[in-house]
DNA sequence: TCCTCCACGGACTATAAGTCACATGTCCTG
DNA sequence: CAGGACATGTGACTTATAGTCCGTGGAGGA
């Protein structure tokens, strides 16, 4: 599987958790609204620094957004 | 703070962790060697592609790049 | 001395970032 | 039904930078 495809999802799960639109989210990341669609549907190849826009966005640990995990609890011990 | 940084300091200690050079790290990955000394350096907005592609070589989760977790435990996507 | 490992630079090429116009579809309301 | 407001998909495009490939030099170990 397309690690693009499946960050997408993600993106897309968490940010219908917190109720937000595309554009909401991209304007909270500092991000195009059409680029944030782009990495929803798997097309944009992101990087580690709008990876964490977006994550900052929504308001997830960097390594929720890899993982099922609902809130950012991994982040349990350390920092 | 920088989010490279700290990317960086987690390859290079999970890097460190498996006893792989820089090099042979390159290798297995399939990108270039001065890339990941730049990667381990923080100077690289590194590709959500590439990400993965250092996670494999040194076999822990994209989610483990992230967290301070030893291992491998949280993992929901996969190839 | 050789060898390995790594930081770092210059010069490229490939591709991500970022933006736009427009299309589609849904859900309203007059 | 026509209209408007809103959410999203999508192709095309330019600019910025990711990523490669050549190298040098220094530290440390055998």
């Amino acid at each position: 599987m397309d690690i693009r495809f499946n960050f997408g999802q993600r993106v897309k799960e968490l940010r219908a958790r917190s109720g937000m639109s595309q554009e909401l989210l991209a304007h909270k990341a500092g991000l195009d609204r059409t680029y944030v669609s782009g990495i929803e549907r798997g097309e944009r190849n992101i990087s580690i620094i709008n990876i964490e826009k977006i994550a900052r966005a929504l308001q997830v640990s960097v390594g929720c957004m890899f993982t099922g995990e609902p809130f950012s609890a991994s982040n349990s011990f350390r920092s």
